[in-house]
DNA sequence: GGGCATTTACTCGGATATGATGTGTCCGAGTCACGGGGG
DNA sequence: CCCCCGTGACTCGGACACATCATATCCGAGTAAATGCCC
C-alpha cells in the first residue's frame, strides 16, 4: 500500500505547467532536467496524463506537453488516478460464500460490511483529493517560496529552449 | 495503489475470532481450511496482527488465535496497518529543491504543499477507519446474512477440534 | 524575391529489460496434553 | 488411587523460493520547422 513514485513527479510537472502559458508546452526532456529524474521513466508518466487527458501533447520541434484544460479545472484526484489508476483500492474477493457457511449466491444482495467499510473510507480520501485544485497547490507553492522562484523557472526553461 | 489481498483475510478472520469466546483459539489451519485459502500465508498475516498485539496467540494443542482485547477496543484502522503498514502511502522526496530554482535546505520550512494535500487526504481515510470497530464489522455482518450462519460456524469450528 | 517540396531535427508513443515487493511455501522452536510409571 | 515425569503431537514463528508489478530504458512513428530549389 504505497503510491507509485512517479505520482510525485507528475504532480510537480503538472504544476510546472501551470507555471507557463498554454501555448509553451515544456518537453518531457527539460521536465526531467529540471528535477533530475531519469527522463524516460518520467515521460511515461506524461503518457499516462496525456491518456487521461489532462495534459495534451505536441509533436516536433518547439513541441511538448501543456495543460489541456486551466488549473482551475483539474483536480489532484484526476492527477492521482491518471497515474495509480481508478480502481478501488480495497479488493473484496467474497470469501464469505466461501466455507461452510457459505449459502447460495442470491442471498448476497449487498457487498460484505468489512468492503462498505474500506469503501467508505477511500470515498472520504477521493473526497478531500477532488476538492483540491492544481490552481490551488500552485497557490500553496508561491506562499512557501520565494515569489521570483516562478519566474526563474521560466526563465530557465526559455533559455534552454532557445539555445537548444 | 492497492492493498494486499492478505488484508481482506486478516479482516475477515478477526471477524470470525471476535464470533467465539476469547478462551475459544482459533488455529490458523482451520481459519484458512474455513475459507478455502493458502494456509501459511494466512498465517503470516495473523502473525502480523499478532505483532501488532491485536490477537493473542497460544501455542500447543487446543491452541491457536484469539483476539486480545474486546471487539469494541479493535479498530479497522489498526488491523489495516498492521498488515499494510502504518507508513504515509505518499512520500515526499523533496524534488522540489533540485534543479535549477531549488535554493538552500533551509528555506524550506514545512512540507511541500502537494504533500501537505496528499496527508489531508490520507488522513481523511485514517479518521474514516479509525472509526469502524471490529464489533461495528460483526453487526453489519449479522445484518446481512442469516441468523443461524454464526452459530453455524462455531459449531463447525467445535466440531473440527474435537474431531482432530 | 516569394512559394513550395524536401530534408532534418526534434518530439511523443509503445515495446522491451531489470529490480523490488507481494505471494506462496517450508522446516525448526516452543508448548500443552496425554500416558505410563512410581509412590 | 494420586502425583510426577517423559513422550508426543500440535501450534506458532521465522527463513526460504516464486510471481507480479513498479522502475528504468530503448527504438520507431509522427510532426513542425528550416532549408534549398524552382518559378
Amino acid at each position: 500500500m504505497k503510491h507509485t513514485e512517479g505520482l510525485e513527479w507528475a504532480i510537480h510537472s503538472c504544476s510546472l505547467l501551470a507555471m507557463v502559458p498554454t501555448d509553451f508546452p515544456l518537453p518531457a526532456r527539460l521536465l526531467a532536467e529540471f528535477y533530475d529524474l531519469p527522463e524516460p521513466y518520467l515521460a511515461k508518466q506524461m503518457q499516462k496524463l496525456s491518456v487521461a487527458g489532462i495534459v495534451e501533447t505536441r509533436r516536433g520541434p518547439q513541441g511538448g506537453y501543456a495543460l489541456a484544460r486551466q488549473a482551475t479545472e483539474i483536480t489532484l484526484l484526476q492527477i492521482v488516478e491518471a497515474i495509480d489508476g481508478a480502481e478501488r483500492h480495497f479488493v473484496c474477493t467474497e470469501i464469505r460464500r466461501c466455507g461452510p457457511t457459505g449459502v447460495e449466491d442470491r442471498f448476497y444482495t449487498r457487498p460484505c460490511g468489512i468492503a462498505r467499510s474500506m469503501w467508505r473510507a477511500e470515498a472520504a480520501w477521493r473526497k478531500e483529493l477532488a476538492a483540491v485544485k492544481l490552481s490551488d497547490i500552485q497557490k500553496l507553492g508561491e506562499d512557501e517560496t520565494p515569489a521570483e522562484q516562478a519566474a526563474k523557472a521560466i526563465a530557465w526553461f526559455q533559455g534552454k529552449l532557445q539555445k537548444g
